[in-house]
DNA sequence: TAGATTGTTAATCGATTAACAATC
DNA sequence: TAGATTGTTAATCGATTAACAATC
């Protein structure tokens, strides 16, 4: 029997239930139940429980969850503790936005490269990088093991540089800032992150209030 | 008769319809049938009809639908021919990307200034700004008419900054990148972007596939 | 007219919620 | 033991897909 594929629903969930407890912790709250979770996360306790039970219950009847092993437990879920060497194709000002953000070293992420086409900014430091050739995207893949392509360039050639990614054996995921919606296949992942989409749905919402 | 709220799920894919039928457009493809539409954006044509039907059929019978047409409605759907005051809350590298990103401006976003609590920073050039000191949101909200506030603060303060923003009358819309789901009530749509938790999925899902 | 494709209703599928026996 | 809360099954709800009459 082929296990039950997770769906993207409970998938996009766990992310908050993982805010949500590191939170508790920092608070030293080392207990909680599904109906106090449900409380702060705005999720149904029903749906916590079905959720958690996908991976197999962590809870404890007529206890609740220890908010620590709740913690390690989706860590584990999402592959975070594992470090993952990443580059930055694009070095635009989103490219160059996500290669300063040390907030994502803090988590599992070590940008290792920036890439650019522009002959007038290759060279140019970024961060405690350079931006180097696009020519050398392959061969850095290969030397610095990297799993993850971070896309930062404009739609035009995104799918086209994303097709050629996915051939490098190393790399596994794809998170695509260009607003073209890019499928993965088998092998690799693609997260498509669409900040124009992002937009126009907070327009449309703004239009559907009171006054606007 | 209460007409029926859209579902986010429709909500969220107008932008991708939108998206595709502009690339139409620039190949000048004047006619599409939700069939053709389906194969181009990787939904059913059945859904695609459904969706838009919610917002009054726009299509021929025997004939499918006129592109520029399309283009139109879910423009008007989108509200985004209208241009909107922005102001960015919180000028560390992600609030300095979105203010140099000019791409925004491009589309219907008008970014009036930005701001930060950081006394070595205010005063700094960015982009065609000079950086804010927090102090004066509410009074650049007011003379300015900002309905959008972009947050780009530090998690730790962005639900109280936006409680706050809130409150400012002509504020409808507010863009969260913090990594805090925040709330939106009667007035204020709040549309969170947490690259954090696209990050997380992005990781699960690569382990999810084969070799990794 | 005949063919194509919509708009719309009905059927199916999947996700969320409710309920409750199991048990800490 | 009694109370609480889980894990899990059943019921409900909503979203997607299929079907087809209407009609261009």
């Amino acid at each position: 029997m082929k296990k039950q594929a997770i769906s993207m629903n409970v998938v996009r969930r766990l992310p908050k239930y993982l805010r949500c407890i590191s939170e508790l912790l920092e608070e030293k709250i080392f207990r909680i139940s599904s109906k106090q979770l449900g409380e702060l996360t705005g999720f149904t306790s029903s749906q916590i429980r079905q959720d958690f039970n996908h991976f197999g219950g962590f809870g404890k009847q007529g206890y609740g969850y220890d908010v620590q092993a709740l913690y390690g437990e989706i860590c584990e879920i999402l592959a975070i503790k594992k470090r993952r060497n990443a580059i930055i194709i694009g070095a635009g000002n989103l490219g160059q936005a996500i290669a300063n953000y040390s907030g994502f070293r803090e988590y599992f992420l070590d940008i290792k490269a920036i890439f650019d086409i522009d002959e007038n900014i290759i060279g140019k430091p970024c961060c405690d990088l350079v931006i180097k050739d696009q020519q050398y995207i392959d061969s850095t893949i290969d030397e610095e093991n990297i799993s993850i392509a971070i896309i930062c360039t404009p739609k035009e050639v995104a799918s086209e540089i994303a097709q050629k990614l996915m051939n490098c054996p190393s790399i596994h995921g794809i998170w695509n800032f260009a607003p073209v919606d890019i499928k993965g296949n088998d092998k690799v992942f693609v997260e498509n992150v669409s900040l124009v989409d992002s937009l126009y749905v907070l327009s449309f919402m703004m239009k559907q209030k009171r006054n606007k």
